[in-house]
DNA sequence: GTCTTGCTTGTAACCGGTTACGTCTGCACA
DNA sequence: TGTGCAGACGTAACCGGTTACAAGCAAGAC
């Protein structure tokens, strides 16, 4: 009986006098189903505003067609490209997304376990996660590692850290700084602990010092705000910063001119990422080029081409490591093009 | 049998000696099930490691334990704390949270269709969705409107144009500003196009005339920044800038001083949500505060109250509209207290 | 005319929970 | 001892698709 929900597989069969296989093997396009047969369960289905339903096929396919996402927080242009590049593949697919933002949640392992409940795979931001648990999900589900290291594990990354080094470099060379300071957290974020290497290794090869202990406090904008009345606060600043990413630099941007610091003149800023602001403020934004929606659609292409395989007993993943190019972009809040 | 998978309710109940019904009746808690049986269930759960799988129970509930959020974009603030209001309520009653940003994809509408077919239910910002798709969407399912206006729906929002008319009111009143221009889009978000009528209410009042036309861009910090250099290279600075939104006014904020322009001096800002940034950033933020992560969380619960109703033909929610309260927040950008 | 062969279509079991209804047990009471 | 009743638990149907296997049928080979 079409009662009083929407129509379904027999319901359809009934109205187009076939068997519920057949209008199974119409949606999805079954060569086997012969012309007459197939136009007369298409136009019942149009009859009926018939629509499979996700529950139905879910449980007999056993797959929630939908790709879990795991980030530190939502906000912010990084994670928004990621996450996009990630939809952008899973929409082909006809897979949702489901996002979570870890530090938005006291209960964060909890929650990553539910989200492994009711995915087909999962697309983990370093750091996001403790190791041990990762290791534990990927046991049971296709992972894939944004942006962090795993022997055991795919992951998809740039190499932060030649980048990083390139770019303190460049502020060493070109323009002749010698005091240098790290703003950005230096842990947790396997990313950002990546550049901060990759700072320090820079440093060392030119017999610098840092100027100063990382300035730590977070890795949004409002948190380079929150650096930059700091360091003007302390009164001893730099010949140049560098900050972890492209937020901690706008905030920087937005708050130093306001306490009378210029830059580059009094100090050179850049960041890491290139975000689209970055080539918009004033002064634009040194900064490194990252294949941010890149490293958001191959992680989703690996998961999903990972869940289509056989129904027979889940294997893991085999590790891999892909690093994605990055780009150096000078600009002027390096002291460049002024 | 146990097969290669995740153990069912027939395992743990060949395990435990007891038949399906009774195991399912534990795991929800029924107290017709007595103390020795239940408990023997529990450690045969334990045993197994079972867990009730979330296409089995959603098939059998009609249910999917997914909330959606349809959005404009994903980046930005203003956006994150409105999902994690939403995620807070939802992960309380142990349900996803799908979010759909509509302008990062070209087939917008499908997309929402697509979303509906696996939510019990939407959460939509104003401008995402056309009236009439949004009108046929809350035939089927309970859907809440956030910051945006609909006789027929249950809306829940602030009253933007009051707010904008006190704020501008302000910057005339309290600073003595006469020539005022307004950035951000003036249509398409029912939001901002609130905004710049109360904009437009406060200038009348005062027998102004706007100071050219609004810098129409988009709503993100980099059209901020666009809208500076606009400004900038036309070289008619008005008085004071009275943005759509705090990303705005932050974008502004990064360009202008580096363009040898100051804030306030030389021309006030005043921005709209009042994120974190504006109390750190230099000159800080005056703007409006607006309980955003309210507004998630509110529409969530009413979203989540209607689908936990019985399970007999849905009957779309009684219109409802719910204005929450917004204050405003008077900083250095427009003058105050510098 | 019978037997293959090959193609289209139908039957029914299954995915993993949920639950209406029926059964069984034990106890109180007549 | 028989009857009624309530409480604890089991049986089996159902949610809406999918699919292995079987069945039906027509055409071609002999």
């Amino acid at each position: 009986m079409a009662g009083t929900g929407r129509p379904t597989v027999r319901d359809v069969a009934r109205h187009a006098g076939v068997s519920v296989a057949t209008v199974s093997r119409v949606t999805h396009d079954d060569p086997v189903v012969t012309g007459g047969t197939r136009d007369r369960v298409l136009a019942s289905m149009q009859a009926l505003g018939y629509t499979p339903s996700v529950l139905g096929s879910g449980l007999a396919y056993q797959r929630h067609h939908t790709l879990g996402v795991v980030l530190p927080g939502l906000g912010g242009p990084y994670f928004a490209a990621l996450i996009q590049g990630a939809e952008s593949v899973a929409a082909e697919a006809g897979v949702a997304v489901n996002v979570l933002g870890t530090h938005l949640r006291h209960d964060a392992v909890q929650a990553v376990h539910q989200l492994a409940l009711r995915t087909d795979g999962l697309i983990v931001q370093g750091g996001t996660v403790p190791d041990d648990l990762l290791g534990a999900i990927a046991e049971k589900l296709p992972v894939v590692l944004v942006a962090g290291e795993h022997p055991d594990l795919v992951t998809v990354r740039t190499d932060g850290r030649a980048a990083a080094r390139g770019l303190t470099a460049h502020l060493v060379e070109a323009h002749g700084h010698r005091r240098l300071r790290f703003v950005g957290a230096t842990h947790g974020s396997p990313d950002t602990t990546a550049r901060y290497a990759g700072f320090r290794d820079a440093l060392a090869a030119a017999g610098l010092a840092e100027h100063g202990e990382p300035v730590r406090h977070g890795l949004e904008a409002r948190y380079g705000a929150m650096a930059a009345r700091q360091l003007h606060a302390e009164g001893d600043l730099p010949d140049a910063l560098v900050c972890a990413n492209d937020e901690l630099a706008f905030g920087v941007l937005a708050t130093l001119p306001g306490l009378g610091v210029a830059i580059p003149r009094d100090v050179a800023i850049v960041g890491f990422d290139d975000l689209d602001l970055a080539a918009l403020a004033s002064p634009t934004l040194t900064t490194v080029h990252q294949p941010v929606h890149d490293l958001g659609s191959t992680a989703a292409e690996l998961v999903l081409a990972a869940t289509r395989r056989s129904r027979e007993p889940f294997a893991p993943l085999p590790p891999d490591d892909r690093v994605l190019p990055t780009r150096p972009v000078l600009r002027e809040s390096c002291g460049c093009s002024t």
